[in-house]
DNA sequence: AGCACGCCGACT
DNA sequence: GTCGGCGTGCTC
């Protein structure tokens, strides 16, 4: 009788499964975790199949070294929408299901959910106990006896088992003797968090009613929603009623947020709002929490599940319904590994689910507009704010010509003195964090440069230092230029830092809050410096990005945008996209209560029709406009792209590799695929190592994915894969 | 990707 | 004489 033979994912770049020998009596689950002889090492793969026969002469297969699971970790519901994803993003399959599975998972640990143990001083005993102790004591340690203590302390009640590890770490050496005797008891049980609502929330406006209406509706059929709500509209009153109705009929709603960690107000509300069990998924956690929440996601205990993008990739058996909050962010694209698109990856499970998929933004992704003109989406606008809050006002600020102090025009200099005269808060808005983006010497013309990247370091005042913002590299201020020794260094252009300190001398009396990434690295910093922007105990706001999503500061009248310029030119087709999606969504921090917020854009093209219309007519004109030139161009969402990107650590192997890629993308489908490139990226060079890519655009999907096929295997037999890193990006955000 | 094997340079 | 550099080959 000849073993039965099973087919494995393993975490390998290889675009391949690999076969074993199953030795066990076990069932052959699908799903299910197996560790397996790989080489000279062992792995964790994920069992696919049950196989009659094998391509592998069988003398070469091994046999699987031990079943990890006799349940499946990837259920069949999110294991196929995974298969499907290897396919779709040109991904090794076992890499793609690795990369589902918490760090813990992957490293063989037992699928077990963490049970809270308590500890019970037994009743019948509890009062013998106490009066035998008066006249024993002395034969208890002091362990024992603080114990014992605690234990009675609780009247019956069950103690934790890490408060009684509080009272000494050798706890359980003690306890045992109590236990033996039973004088104690001890109880494993699941612990289940449950949330419980402890506020209602206001009433919805007829448009925040008309999407709850459509989207419940929806609840058991696949349909996509497009809640293009404007900042201060109400988006997340309909989630928080959509997640309720859905958890009512025993659903689980998954939530995706672009960064929970940066969005501390919206946790606070769903935990207000909402009941149930629920349970958060982000980059705070460590590996155990990770994984307690993932199993109670997986095992169907957690209603709701909120998360960042890797969340999608979470089994829940009782997936009822998706929201993806900020639909448009680019945070949704995972940029390195197994590339995949939180949103996309969400449609095709609540396809397969059959479950609608809430795709909510004030700014929606071009991509999505086009859906609901395709009417693949429904449309579900939210145009009114609530309460009596107005829509922001948007003027351009000329300042060609105009004096400028550290970057901030005359005019913008005199509206925020004017706003903050008069009891405002102003925020300025500049999307670069430091303090000079150059150092420049003024002798010679040569400018701080990083020795790894192809780019200038950026001034870092505080700390007196330089800062690569590309490869993290650092080294201290220097005093003479590095080339010439002169001493005549200037600092040109301008970041946060140096925008803070400008306008803490035009106002020394005002409070200022710095919000980014470097003013908000150490922990609670983030925390703490949004508490004072939300009180308006800081009247000046200066920040970067980090500041445009999600946070509401009630106080806030006048936004200056300094840098608008900068997203007219940029080198990728969807820098227009971004630059309107930002400006609107800072613009949107304006002016969400009473008085009607200013947005002030200051620009050295107030003739350009995009900005123009951005500012005159709305984010949905601008769109309409962008989108056009999109299809004229024949670009996303009117065409498919992919790119290929290497990098190597001398500049000619990956142009050379590259170039051997094209020509073996000429083969298939010649007429229909557009291979363009090879090109160096916009910035060769980064931390030592040398980029380019190749951009491939087809007409039809089924074009580039064939073509993609084919690349994946083909491309190793090429000469100078071992030289060159290489991956595929389908669907890229950034060409760079 | 990892890991082993294999063949050439500066060291105890 | 060896330790170790990274080129090449393979992983059921």
């Amino acid at each position: 009788m000849s073993k039965r033979l099973v087919q494995v994912a393993l975490p390998s770049p290889l675009y391949r499964l690999f076969d074993y020998f199953w030795p066990s009596a076990q069932p052959i689950v699908r799903g299910a975790r197996v560790l397996v002889p790989f080489g000279q090492r062992r792995l964790v793969g994920i069992v696919l199949q049950e196989l009659t026969e094998s391509d592998v002469p069988y003398a070469r297969l091994r046999n699987v070294a031990k079943v990890l699971d006799s349940v499946p970790v990837l259920p069949e519901e999110i294991l196929s929408a995974l298969c499907w994803a290897s396919r779709y993003y040109h991904h090794p399959l076992g890499d793609v299901l690795s990369s589902a599975l918490p760090t813990l998972l992957r490293k063989g640990r037992p699928a077990l959910l963490q049970e809270r143990e308590q500890w019970r001083l037994l009743p019948e005993v509890a009062i013998a106990a106490s009066e035998h102790d008066q006249h024993r004591a002395t034969v208890r340690g002091p362990v024992q006896t603080a114990l014992l203590a605690r234990l009675a302390n609780a009247n019956g009640e069950t103690v934790d088992a890490s408060e009684l590890a509080a009272i000494s770490t050798r706890w359980r050496a003690s306890i045992k003797p109590l236990l033996d005797r039973q004088l104690v008891s001890c109880e494993h049980s699941l612990a289940l968090p449950s949330n419980v609502a402890s506020d209602t929330g206001p009433q919805l406006l007829e448009e925040q009613q008309q999407a709850v209406d459509a989207i419940v509706a929806s609840l058991r059929s696949f349909q996509p929603h497009l809640l293009h709500g404007v900042t201060g509209s109400g988006k997340t009153e309909v989630y928080l009623r959509c997640i309720e109705a859905a958890r009512q009929q025993g659903m689980q709603v998954l939530v995706l947020v672009p960064e929970i960690s940066l969005t501390p107000q919206l946790m606070q509300r769903f935990t207000q709002r909402l009941n149930g069990c629920l349970v958060s998924l982000h980059s705070g956690l460590n590996d155990s929490e990770r994984l307690q929440n993932w199993l109670l996601a997986a095992n169907g205990y957690a209603d709701i599940v909120i998360g960042t993008r890797s969340a999608v990739l979470v089994p829940m058996p009782r997936l009822g319904l998706v929201l993806i909050d900020e639909e448009h962010d680019g945070s949704l694209k995972q940029q390195d590994g197994f590339r995949y698109h939180a949103r996309d990856f969400a449609l095709l499970r609540a396809r397969n689910r059959q479950c609608p998929v809430v795709l909510g933004s004030a700014t929606p992704s071009f991509e999505s507009l086009h859906n609901v003109t395709r009417k693949r989406y429904q449309y579900l606008p939210l145009n009114r704010r609530a309460g009596e809050a107005m829509p922001p006002e948007l003027a351009l600020l000329d300042i060609r010509r105009r004096p400028l102090t550290e970057g901030i025009s005359d005019r913008l200099m005199d509206a925020i003195r004017t706003h903050l005269d008069n009891d405002g808060q102003v925020l300025v808005f500049i999307n670069r964090r430091g303090f000079a983006p150059t150092l420049l010497c003024n002798d010679c013309g040569a400018a701080a440069d990083c020795r790894r990247c192809d780019a200038h370091m950026t001034v870092h005042a505080r700390s007196n230092r330089l800062r690569c913002h590309h490869c993290g590299a650092e080294r201290p201020l220097p005093v003479t230029c590095e080339q010439c020794s002169s001493e005549n260094l200037d600092r040109i252009g301008h970041g946060t830092e140096r925008i803070a300190a400008a306008l803490t001398a035009e106002f020394p009396d005002i409070a200022i809050a710095r919000i980014d990434r470097d003013s908000t690295r150490r922990k609670g910093a983030l925390e703490k410096q949004l508490a004072l922007a939300v009180s308006g105990e800081a009247r000046l706001l200066v920040g970067t990005q980090m500041l445009a999503k999600g946070h509401h500061f009630p106080k806030l009248t006048l936004v200056g945008i300094l840098d608008a310029d900068r997203g007219l030119f940029g080198t990728d087709f969807r820098s227009l996209e971004h630059m309107g999606q930002l400006t609107i969504q800072v613009a949107g921090r304006a002016g969400r209560e009473q008085r009607r917020g200013t947005v002030l854009i200051q620009t050295r093209n107030p003739d350009n029709p995009m900005l123009q219309t951005l500012v005159e007519e709305g984010y949905d004109a601008f769109a309409r406009i962008a989108l056009a030139d999109r299809q004229l161009a024949e670009l996303p969402p009117f065409a498919y792209v992919a790119l290929v990107r290497a990098e190597a650590s001398d500049a000619e192997s990956s142009i050379t590799f590259l170039r051997q890629v094209a020509e073996l993308l000429q083969q298939p489908d010649t007429e229909t695929l557009h291979v363009l490139g090879p090109a160096p990226a916009p910035m060769e060079r980064v931390a030592g190592r040398y980029r380019a890519q190749l951009l491939l655009q087809a007409d039809k999907r089924s074009t580039l994915n064939n073509s993609l096929s084919w690349l994946t295997v083909n491309i190793g037999d090429l000469s100078g894969v071992r030289r060159t890193r290489w991956s595929i990006d389908v669907d890229p955000v950034d060409l760079y």
